[in-house]
RNA sequence: GCGAGAGUGGCGGAACUGGCAGACGCGCGAGACUUAGGAUCUCGUGGGCAACCGUGGGGGUUCAAAUCCCCCCUCUCGCACCA
């Protein structure tokens, strides 16, 4: 036998045995209960981080547990591989981005089977094949039948040095990503999906998704953004009372009394209605093409300055009938309710600044408990809204509290038909148009005759010609391939020309979910019983940055899919896990910035410097690992020098999943080291597996002789005592970080028991104990866990044995240490056995010589004793 | 400002419904085996000479608080002129 641990070699063989044996493939089976364990599918940059590394140990855990329980486990891995960077690749090196990515994915996937995860490959997808991105357009067709994805004209992020448009993800503090130009917006014509008819559902669903980071619920409760309010109609007073009344929306309809001016968007095409024919119509315009000239970022900050412009215009405050004026004001939204509002300045804090600025009058309509607001001496608006105050000069509204003067005003609003209740939310319709080429071609013709046209289903897939120029400039490169552009219409016949836009790399993302349920289906996106077997995924695991967009999106996509029959999913992931960052420290040079640990010198102690200039390199805060911080740790060096094992062990140990993560070399050596441990005291009882396992009544005959502590009954305690832990920590909140402390317990009982007990005397507790500790280690280290196994005589794949079940009986000590307080201080520990009652136990307690030295001469006033666990003695002086 | 979360040894982190604070690992110290070891094995390791003191700070509840309640401080993340 080997006598060291040499994980190189014994890794590659079990990734080769798993995969020649197909281990991991898996199809529907009803016999038993289905698991669906996914982590978020990765884009192809290049080469693994150790965030990959660290979120596929974590689902290979979960995936490998749930197996060796019984599972039917689907375990999928694919590729997001449409993308920006590739076509980046192609401008910056002249390398297609088919080229780039498909090379991308090679190395990739090479990286990742040297983990030994445990996937099913025979269902990988790749977004960028046409077999996939056909069921894009095949869902975009179905999209627009429901109207579900239509096109309007919308402000854009535009690049003017580029000329081209930009995703929100590529505008970095409104610069493009590229060139550092200031972007600008432009109106263009968009495709869009209209999640928005989904905002309430995605909104309500809190019950259905109680196992998700609170967080992330709400993060994206945030983001869809709903406000109950009412809509009300403000008629033109001045200049053309017989045009249509200012409509707007407001959630404070109990503050409407103290509405003394109006405040209209800088885009709003009231505006010009306004101001036809006023004098101040040229001062208006100029301010309005200053305000379209701002970075939209820096306008609608907080703290920028409140600005406005008369427009000479009057409209009636329905509810005071008096005479208010309108203005433009910077801060007002056009794209968010009617992109007009009533201005309340005593108790709207912007209105305030801005009717304090331009000498607006304030009207102070609720009147604090004290008393003590007045309109003449007002700091700033009083927006309490819990009930405190009380309305003032309103009318018949006056005297009630706020919650009351809201919903009696929004019932009198509608009863008197002034205007209607509504609903706004934050979120907006999703725009999936990308003027870019690697992305889904949207599957559209334009014809002269018949307008827009749907590409015929059986005309699908709309595929991405690859002969194209890529320059970086103008229009997408799409625009520029005649033999694509120039089609005819599915209609007339007559010529058309096809969309050159292609969708959002978001849209693969939403629901790849549902393909790997059927990823070579040729009939359909998702083959419905199939779905029907495995969805829901029951675990997802991913970084929080996607809290929002690519989640919110899935969850978008998986009701739209429902409401096509293709599931029956209402919500894509039961449980979700966010995983942490994986961070290490970082070195400054004040000359020459980060620097790689290679790049320093000198030592812990005496302090670091840099390699180049010699001055001492500070020490910088613990970041997120990235190449410009420089303190980022290659999995593959890693893998190479230590092993996949490691690798896994160490990101699973060092912290829980959803904390972040501190590297640590040290902490990474400690991981082998313990796995080396492993195999020396495996490999220290040879034979032991080689005699037949014990019969059925060995356990238990021993157990009845032997009533008195022993060695064994002690060991066997332990690895039952370990069985129950681990199964729970993974069970329970998946907590890895516990569960190999535990395994790492085992493993030191384990050499004290090797050491204290002579080989022969009783070697079945032993045997016992070990293959329960390789099984145990099995979804943390599969492979030296695996060959172990091997080298002990078993025949079968570990992978395959279920999970051992523990024995409550055997847990349970025979002797207990209860620990003895006096008024509630730790003071001395009793030593009895299992069965002692009560009575014994407190007249053993207080019979012990350091509690009777300690409570000479005082009265006992109480005394606690919690079952097996704890006496706590309470004494007080004699008086 | 709003929302979410976190503060425990030299470090990463344990502690289930209140019940032995510091599991496990790193680091450090001592010893063993060795020609040698930065390999391996064993033991020790919160502070203090002690009584005692210790879970960000201050109160409280309790026989008993890292854990529950009130007030405060610090940090991280997300959202942020949405009417």
């Amino acid at each position: 036998m080997e006598r060291t641990y040499l994980p190189d070699q014994i890794e590659q063989k079990w990734q080769r045995i798993w995969e020649e044996q197909q281990t991991f493939r898996v199809t529907e089976d009803t016999s038993r209960p289905k698991y669906y364990c996914l982590e978020m599918f990765p884009y192809p940059s290049g080469r693994i981080h150790m965030g990959h590394v660290r979120v596929y140990a974590i689902g290979d855990v979960i995936a490998r547990f749930k197996t060796m329980r019984g599972h039917a486990v689907l375990h999928p891995m694919g590729w997001d591989a449409f993308g920006l960077p590739a076509e980046n690749a192609a401008i910056e090196k002249g390398v297609h981005p088919d080229v780039w990515t498909r090379e991308n994915i090679a190395y990739m996937r090479q990286q990742l089977k040297r983990l030994g995860l445990s996937y099913d490959w025979s269902r990988e997808i790749t977004t960028c094949e046409p077999d996939y991105y056909k069921w894009n357009q095949w869902l975009f067709l179905k999209f627009f039948d429901k109207g579900l994805a239509y096109k309007k004209r919308s402000a854009v992020n535009w690049c003017p040095s580029c000329e081209t448009v930009l995703a929100n993800e590529q505008v970095e503090e409104g610069r493009c990503w590229r060139c550092d130009t200031a972007v600008v917006q432009k109106e263009l014509d968009q495709w869009f999906f209209r999640i928005t008819s989904y905002a309430e559902e995605l909104l309500g669903a809190s019950d259905q998704l109680s196992a998700w980071p609170a967080r992330v619920l709400a993060m994206q409760r945030n983001w869809i953004g709903k406000s109950v309010g009412v809509e009300v109609d403000f008629p033109l007073a001045e200049p053309a009372p017989e045009l249509p009344a200012i409509r707007i929306f407001t959630t404070r309809q109990d503050t409407i009394f103290g509405a003394t001016f109006m405040s209209v968007a800088p885009e709003s095409p009231l505006v010009e209605r306004l101001i036809a024919g006023q004098s101040q119509a040229a001062a208006v315009r100029e301010f309005v093409e200053r305000v379209a000239r701002q970075d939209k970022a820096v306008r609608l900050a907080k703290e920028h300055e409140k600005e406005g412009v008369f427009t000479g215009a009057y409209a009636i405050n329905p509810f005071t009938k008096t005479r208010i004026p309108i203005w433009i004001a910077n801060f007002v939204l056009y794209e968010y309710g009617t992109g007009a509002i009533m201005a309340v300045p005593a108790h709207d804090q912007r209105d305030f600044e801005f009717a304090t600025k331009y000498k607006i009058p304030i009207r102070l309509v609720i009147q604090n408990p004290e008393g003590s607001l007045g309109e003449d001496h007002l700091a700033a608006a009083y927006e309490e809204q819990e009930g405190a105050g009380r309305l003032v000069n309103s009318g018949q509204f006056s005297g009630r509290s706020v919650p009351e003067a809201k919903a009696d005003i929004a019932e009198f609003v509608e009863q008197q038909r002034l205007g209607r209740p509504m609903v706004n939310y934050r979120l907006r319709d999703w725009g999936v148009s990308r003027q870019r080429y690697w992305g889904t071609p949207i599957p559209i013709i334009y014809c002269k005759t018949c307008g827009t046209v749907p590409v015929p289903e059986a005309d699908l897939p709309v595929t991405l010609p690859k002969d194209v120029p890529f320059t970086g400039k103008g229009a997408s490169p799409l625009a520029q391939v005649t033999a694509f552009v120039e089609t005819s219409c599915p209609k007339c016949g007559g010529p058309a020309r096809r969309e050159t836009d292609t969708m959002d790399t978001f849209v693969d993302s939403s629901w790849y979910f549902l393909r790997y349920c059927s990823p070579h289906d040729e009939r359909l996106p998702v083959d419905p019983p199939k779905a029907d077997y495995w969805m829901p995924v029951d675990q997802y695991v991913g970084g929080i940055e996607h809290a929002v967009l690519h989640l919110l999106y899935a969850r978008f996509f998986t009701k739209a899919l429902r409401d096509l029959g293709l599931t029956k999913a209402n919500e894509p992931f039961t449980s979700l896990l966010t995983q942490g960052m994986v961070c290490k420290e970082t070195y400054r040079c004040e000359t020459h910035g980060w620097l790689f640990p290679t790049d320093l010198i000198g030592s812990e102690k005496e302090g670091w410097r840099c390699r180049q200039c010699g001055k001492p390199a500070e020490r910088g805060r613990v970041e997120k690992m990235s190449k410009s911080k420089k303190n980022i740790v290659d999995p593959e060096h890693l893998v190479n020098t230590y092993g996949a094992d490691t690798a896994r062990l160490f990101s699973l140990f060092a912290a829980p999943p959803e904390k972040d993560l501190e590297w640590s070399d040290a902490g990474v050596e400690g991981a082998y080291r313990f796995l080396g441990r492993v195999w020396r005291l495996v490999e220290s009882v040879p034979g032991i597996f080689s005699g037949k396992p014990p019969a059925d009544g060995h356990f238990r005959q021993q157990n009845e002789t032997a009533a008195e502590e022993s060695p064994i009954s002690e060991l066997r305690r332990l690895t039952h005592r370990t069985i129950k832990k681990v199964t729970e920590d993974i069970d329970r909140e998946f907590q890895f970080n516990t569960a190999v402390a535990a395994l790492m317990e085992f493993v030191n009982g384990l050499y004290k028991f090797s050491s204290e007990t002579k080989a022969g005397e009783d070697m079945a507790a032993l045997r016992e104990a070990l293959e329960a500790l390789l099984i145990l280690l099995a979804p943390f280290a599969p492979h030296i866990a695996e060959e172990l196994w091997e080298r002990t005589g078993h025949n079968e794949l570990l992978v395959q044995r279920p999970w051992p079940k523990y024995e409550e009986a055997l847990i349970k000590a025979n002797i207990l240490t209860i620990p003895i307080q006096v008024n509630g201080k730790l003071r001395s520990k009793l030593v009895i056995p299992a069965d002692w009652t009560k009575e014994q136990i407190l007249n053993a307690a207080l019979s012990d010589a350091k509690i009777t030295e300690l409570i000479k001469g005082k009265t006992i006033a109480k005394q606690i004793y919690i079952e097996k666990r704890l006496v706590n003695i309470v004494v007080e002086e004699s008086q």
